[in-house]
DNA sequence: AACTACATCAATACTATTTCTTGACCCAGT
DNA sequence: ACTGGGTCAAGAAATAGTATTGATGTAGTT
């Protein structure tokens, strides 16, 4: 069982992620370690489930978990993946307090530091620094969101695909073809065929 | 997706246990069946992870679950499986509202009933009966631990192994052999040496 | 000193589950 | 009619999870 490995997290990536932005006095860097709180989701295991209200916000620390959305005919589309050193909640429903509409679960068995929405409130009043820092995070995801959206709208499956395979390389072979699929908004199979025809030019 | 079939669960299994207990009117039928909630486990799926405050008593409707200790060594130890029928929740921490030491989680996809703390004293303020209900069915848990620790403290491997295919014969051929070894304290190897004895026997 | 009741480690074998690929066929828009 | 997709079904391949075996070790009997 190496679970227990797993489970001993430091909360170390959290903090150096932090400093890489804005460096942390003691007092902070105490807050961090008193206000996150690591856990364990095994894969498949739900982070957030549609219906409930976000009330976490979590810092993969390792692992992988994905964001989608289930339509009425019963498809998954993939919104966002999340690996090391990422970020991931359903912000909309993390700040104001209504049922999410999205489902988060782990592609791997994943650890992560959690902030509850209380504590997270609380480390603003406590140390405003983190205003900054969480606004900084933010804007790196939107930015990151931003370039999907413009890719999803520009381009072919097979242009999206060989951008995929750029912009997430330590992903594209670890997480199955199938989500990478439900990622880029075509089927297992079409993708399949688009690699099949990768391979061969090469 | 056969998720939904065993989503729709019946709150059957369940009211057929009190009832076997004592028969129950149709105002106490109903506070059960507002009370309790169905939840979906799947495989390897947390039930109560360590750490956390257990805040559900649970009623296994299908499937297989196991609660253990993980140890400083990072050995874990399983103290009880259970299934059909069966209750498991950890009734310390429960009670206490302490965070727990325990872990439970899903041999194979389980679907549960589950009351939360608050709705269980709801229950038994709305119908005392409830109290009698619930006593009777520690009793029988505590009655079966006290067996299984007799049973510990007094025989060999190869006897505790024999007593649990007898006492769990529903389970002996359904979960792995890790997980019996584990169970009866013993390695896994150790196991498949006495199977393999028995096996030879007849 | 030998025997019993276990443990550990490493290698192998086996099984089940998950993932990937392929073929056959369809459809809508240039 | 060609291209960029989709669907369904079947098999193949890969991976993960389990079980077994051999070699070796140890503590406590006898």
């Amino acid at each position: 069982m190496n679970e227990e490995k797993i489970i001993q997290t430091q909360i170390e990536p959290l903090l150096g992620y932090f400093q890489n932005l804005i460096p942390l006095n003691k007092e902070e860097k105490q807050l961090v370690f008193d206000l996150f709180k690591p856990r364990l989701y095994r894969k498949r295991q739900y982070v957030l489930q549609s219906g409930d209200v976000c009330n976490q916000f979590n810092f993969i620390v390792r692992g992988c978990v994905r964001m989608y959305k289930v339509d009425d005919k019963g498809n998954t589309h993939i919104i966002q993946f999340a690996s090391e050193n990422w970020w991931l909640s359903d912000i909309g429903s993390f700040h104001e307090r209504t049922p999410s509409e999205l489902n988060i679960d782990a592609l791997e068995d994943t650890m992560v530091l959690q902030i509850s929405h209380d504590n997270l409130l609380s480390l603003y009043i406590q140390a405003p620094k983190f205003d900054r820092i969480f606004r900084v995070l933010i804007e790196n995801s939107f930015v990151s969101l931003q370039k999907r959206l413009l890719q999803n709208i520009s381009s072919s499956a097979e242009e999206r695909y060989l951008s995929f395979i750029e912009s997430y390389s330590h992903l594209a072979n670890r997480i199955p073809q199938t989500q990478i699929a439900s990622f880029l908004g075509i089927t297992p199979e079409f993708l399949s065929r688009l690699r099949n025809k990768q391979t061969k030019k090469s």
